[in-house]
DNA sequence: ATGCTAACTTACCAATCGGTAAGTGGTCAA
DNA sequence: TTGACCACTTACCGATTGGTAAGTTAGCAT
């Protein structure tokens, strides 16, 4: 039929997407199905599980991240982290798709011993953070707590923003999107 | 049968384990009775629905955060804030439950429009952080963002326990669980 | 003793789940 | 022209899902 254009990355953007909306669970392969205008078996065809196609998009979604830290380079490593963060903020609150797909995937990491596909994420970030002049002389630990503490202030601020809306408006929950990126100005600058 | 004791907090401990640990969509009620050691449909006679057994697993949460914040007031509000939050960390250590629970609720807000039963524990929050000095010049906004960035920092740190434990190991995490509690008197501070 | 109610149970249901088996039709190399 | 192969489809499967219907059993007030 087609030829080679593979569709491969096509069924895995939109399993991106329902993925990161309802989790492993909630999402069927019937409805991937549906949304990608194929057959349940079609996709069965590229991903011999339901579980594959699931590690496709976390492989997908990793490569995506390395690429994203990757574009933003700078000679200077703060500078770097700090561009690299307030982007990703940015896109974030435009497409919240991929960070809620991280926040599923750490949840399900739990009782699922699947292989943690950011590693190589996570290990480049500490090392950007290890040529800093301030985390060059932090311990691995605190390299790692100044990671989850970037991260998990971005990443929940993201995952909250749905219910903080219908708590608090539109208004002034702009206003929190803007103090969150001082916070993150502030936390780039604790490793200069 | 049983007099009046009433079965149905036992019923939502188990679920409040299970929905915390799976999800919504990843429990089902067979789980649940199985859980519970009874029939399924025993759940059925106390909860409508399995909806309505996972809103009242939320309610239940939402009390148990409350009175957990109440349980360690203090006259000055830095340090009631601190002691709180510090209290919870340790908690969450021991025991992630409660706040997978709350990650978990938080993704499934997206899609569902159930109203977010943490508000008047996050209003109650927002209250002593106005009590602050810090707090008391700052915006509503300004404020949201602290509890955010509080609150992101602990429970991204607790959800990406597993996941970093099968990466950095045992040694290094319970450092980074060390930094963390740094973090979290360094944020308390801010409002001093 | 009788009847009412609370706290269950067994039996059953249509719908949906992930997955298998067996084609079907188009493309392309030989 | 043939035949291998790829990208699918229709048909089907047993297991499990959330939920209904109709009992059953125990305690308690009258």
């Amino acid at each position: 039929m087609k030829p080679l254009g593979d569709a491969k990355p096509a069924y895995i953007a939109v399993a991106t997407r329902r993925f990161a909306m309802d989790g492993f669970y909630g999402t069927s392969l019937s409805h991937l199905a549906k949304d990608s205008g194929v057959s349940k078996q079609a996709l069965l065809h590229f991903f011999k599980t339901k579980e594959a196609l699931y590690e496709a998009t976390l492989t997908a979604l990793a490569e995506r991240m390395m690429q994203d830290l990757i574009a933003c380079r700078h000679a200077e490593p703060v500078q770097w982290l700090s561009d690299y963060f307030m982007i990703l903020c940015q896109n974030a609150r435009a497409d919240p798709t991929d960070l809620r797909l991280v926040m599923h995937a750490l949840l399900d990491s739990d009782h699922n011993a699947r292989k943690w596909p950011l590693k190589p994420y996570l290990d480049k970030l500490l090392v950007i953070i290890a040529h800093t002049n301030g985390g060059h002389k932090m311990s691995t630990a605190k390299r790692i707590n100044w990671l989850l503490q970037m991260n998990g202030m971005i990443n929940y601020h993201i995952i909250s923003h749905t219910a903080m809306l219908g708590m608090y408006g539109e208004q002034v929950l702009a206003d929190t999107f803007n103090a969150l990126r001082s916070s993150i100005s502030a936390q780039a600058r604790l490793l200069e």
